[in-house]
Parts: structure tokens; sequence; C-alpha cells
RNA sequence: GAGCCUGUAGCUCAACGGCAGAGCGCUACACUGUGGCUGUAGAUGUUGCGGGUUCGAAACCCGUCAGGCUCCCCA
């Protein structure tokens, strides 16, 4: 055997059966997207590492992205995330787009890390933001979004859950726990770590952040508090809009999201599996009002969230919501009798063809049993034979194979036959 | 970047340091114009790769590659 080459750690082979699985998500973002009315759009898959380097941690750039020196010395970066080439393009072209913009996008991705379950190093994601609109109601609208793609997969709210919390809020809860400017980054990881750590150390590490313990333990009562968010006019505002858009069941308050990105403003909302294995978000996102005036355009709001296809692809199995795999997309398939009738075959082949329908031929004259089974093997539902008796009075032999019955129809009726059966299917 | 676990037929997995196996799948036939179900027969292999210990290694040791779990990170 020729020595094998493997794929490059963390990549996936798409075959049939995971390409239909990549479509289906596909088809599902491209549905619940285009339910609200937005615009698909892409960037460059390869960006120069100045466009990253800018907003994300030297760090995080040279170890977790694919960087390398293209052939006229330049560095460039397969990119590691859609937000600073959304960031970019819109700047570019700021007075000229009708606002608001709502764009959404899927494609590949690519980090640079170590591959675990739910995690590999190339990617797909779905990238959706609306910009332009600095409202609760703009974020209640992505929040739904969300639901309804979490609806359309199967995922009910019982199994999938959008907690959802506000960084202004947090913010006026850590100054009434005189928690200083220079301490909110560690606090914010803190409260991130809260649900991956045991009680008694977490309280331990927050002391060793040097916070006091009265503000620890205002701190855990704040993380503790679901009501919280009454106190806040944007989150209330956001859950009665959730609550319009009809998708409240999906939505829930949880103080204890943070997100670890620095340029989050307002609403962050992150949606989890409730029982599943797998402790990844399958989602998150949140508001955004200061990013665009980082990357050097005009001041402009925004909301957007992002879902990786490889979480998504492990819930849906688990939850046993993957769609039937369909093989082909034939509906029929024209057997070959013979060598003397393999024209008749091709030629029936391309008389379906022409009223649009999806037809395959069994490539070669081998028997009829094996071609059969090759029928039934990919899932096709109809089996059509031309042989010596049916030629002779132009006839053709078309088999359901779904309950087996047979027809012998004349060449013209054959359209009408395969159509009926499809139907009942 | 660190720690732990795993790697045997296409797949899921067995095999005390002593002949490399089972189930499923695959191929052929039963069935010379028809699939699924059944029966019979058959083919599976550098035990991830490279080295070492041993009379003898799938097993033990070292390295390496790949996968999994955890830490880190999660744009």
């Amino acid at each position: 055997m020729a020595s094998k080459i493997q794929p490059v750690k963390g990549t996936r082979e798409f075959y049939p059966e995971q390409m239909f699985l990549r479509n289906f998500i596909y088809e599902k973002v491209r549905a619940a997207s285009q339910a609200f009315g937005y615009q698909e759009w892409d960037a460059p898959f390869i960006e120069p590492i100045d466009l990253y380097a800018a907003k994300s941690g030297e760090e995080l750039v040279k170890k977790q992205s694919f960087t390398f020196q293209d052939r006229g010395g330049d560095y460039v970066t397969l990119r590691p995330e859609l937000t600073p080439s959304l960031a970019r393009m819109i700047a570019a072209k700021q007075n000229e787009l009708t606002q608001p913009v709502r764009w959404w996008s899927f494609g590949p991705f690519w980090r640079y890390e170590q591959p675990q379950k739910g995690r590999s190093r190339e990617f797909f994601q779905w990238n959706i933001d609306m910009l332009g609109v600095n409202s609760p109601e703009a974020d209640a609208e992505l929040i739904a979004i969300a639901a309804t793609f979490l609806r359309s997969v199967g995922l009910n709210p019982q199994l999938a859950t959008i907690f959802v919390n506000n960084r202004r809020l947090m913010d006026s809860e850590f100054d009434a726990l005189d928690i200083v400017p220079e301490k909110r980054l560690e606090v914010s990881s803190l409260v991130d770590r809260r649900s991956k750590m045991e009680p008694a150390n977490w309280s331990e590490y927050a002391l060793e952040l040097g916070l006091t313990k009265k503000q620890v333990n205002g701190l855990k009562d704040m993380l503790g508090n679901f009501e919280l968010w009454k106190k806040s006019d944007e989150l209330t505002r956001l859950f009665t809009a959730v609550e319009a858009l009809g998708v409240k069941e999906y939505v829930k308050f949880d103080p204890n999201i943070m997100r670890g990105l620095l340029y989050y403003t307002g609403t962050v909302f992150e949606a989890f599996e409730t029982s599943g294995s797998l402790k990844r978000a399958i989602l998150g996102g949140g508001r955004y009002d200061n990013l665009l005036a980082d990357v050097g355009g005009q001041p402009l709001p925004g909301v957007g969230f992002a879902m990786g296809d490889v979480v998504m692809g492990i819930i849906l199995q688990e939850n046993g919501l993957l769609p039937d795999f369909v093989p082909t997309p034939a509906a029929a398939l024209v057997t070959i009798f013979d060598e003397s009738m393999w024209k008749k075959s091709f030629e029936l082949a391309a008389q379906l063809r022409n009223v649009g329908l999806n037809v395959m031929v069994y490539p070669e004259p081998v028997k009829l049993q094996k071609q059969f089974k090759f029928a039934d093997k990919m899932k096709i539902k109809i089996a059509l034979t031309v042989g010596p008796d049916e030629a002779a009075n132009d006839q053709v032999a078309v088999k359901n194979l779904v309950n087996g019955e047979q027809v012998t129809v004349k060449r013209e009726a054959v359209v009408e036959s395969i159509r009926k059966i499809l139907a009942r299917v």
C-alpha cells in the first residue's frame, strides 16, 4: 500500500454523509436569516495579519491563527473570525450602504487550537449582524433569529436555552460593590469561570484577586439573583420585545453570562444545550457599539452573534435530530438491460432530464440484480428498465422500489408514471 | 504550551508476553428480466509509524504521528 498522506490536523473530510449534514445546517441557517430579511454576504478567507492585530491580542494572533508569509513577503492570516472584515467593509462604504445593515454569512474559519470534542482547527461559522440601530429591540431581533434557528432544527426550549445579560447592568453592579475599574477585567473572567469551578475554590480565587470578603459575598449574591434584570431598562425592554417576537420560552436572564470579548458594550447572550455532554456554547454574541469607531470608521452601533457548525452537529446527533441521509438526488435509476439496450437507456434518461427530472443511469450492462441492489443502497425510489420486450413495443418498465409495484407503460407516459409515484412517496 | 488516556479487518471491538479473532459490512452463489428478507461460501490485516527489550511483542520500554479528556484559550 502506498504511504498515506493524512489530512491536516484538526480538519474534517466531508464525505457525502457529512456534507449532507453541513448543507442541512446551512439550509436552516439561511432560512432563519432570510425569515428576518437579512442579506447574505462574505469576506475574503485570507486577510492581512494587521486586520486582527488591531483588536485581538498579539498572543491570539501569533499563537492561535494560521499565519504565513506569501510569496511577496507579506504576512497573511486565514481568517479566525469575521467581525474585523465586517467592520472594514462597512466602514469602506459607510455613507453608501442603506442602513440599518442586516447581513448574514456562513463560511469557513481557521484557528490554530488544540482539537477537542466540539472544536476543530477548520470549521464553519454562521455570522449575523445588524448595524446602525442601537436599541434593545434590535438585540431582541437577533435573539429571535437564534431562537428561530434552534426551533427549526428541532431543539425545543427544553433542550436549548439562550441566556442573556447586559454589560452595562453588570458595570453598575460592580460600581455598587466598589470594584475599581482596573479590576473589572479580572472580575469579568472570574465571573466567566464560576460555572467551571468548585464554589469553595472560586471564593478562594476571588480573594486572591484582592477582593474583600464583603465584595466576594456581594458578587455571589449578585450572580445568584435572577431577578436582577428588572433593574435594567434595557433588559426590561428586551424581554418585552422577545415575548412579542414569540420566542420568550427560549430566553432566560443569567447574570453569569459575560463573554470573553472586550468589545461588547451592552446586551450579551449565549445559547447552551440544557442537558448535553458539551459544556460549550452553541452560539454567542452581543452588542458592540464602539467597534466601528475602533477600526477607524464613523461610530456605528452593532449587534450580532456567531454559531459554529461543529458543536451544532454534535448536539443534533446526540439528540437524534440528524436528518435522514439521502444518498443521491436522483429520483430514478435507468438500468441497462444489455449492451444492445445501452442506447435506449441513455435516450430515456436524456428525455427525462429534459423535463427536469434527476436521473442516474447504471454505468455498465451488468446483471439486473446487481443494478437493482445498487438502486436499493442508494435509496433511489424508482427503477426504469428497457429490455427487448419493452423496446419492441416502445414501452418502459417502471418499478416503484418503495412498495415493489411495477407497471409497463408507453414511453410517452413514463414521466407521468414517475410523477405519480414521487407524489405518493 | 502542559498533564492523562487511546490507536488491532471498511466499522464496532476481542485476544494472560506464545497460531491475530468475532459481530456488522463487503464479494460471489442460491436467483440466466428485478432490490430489501433468508441461506451457503469467500476475501479481509505492515496490530498507526519508527526503534528497543525478549527465544518470542498487538501486548513491555523510548520516540513519533493521529484522536479523545482536562488545564490554557475560546476573537
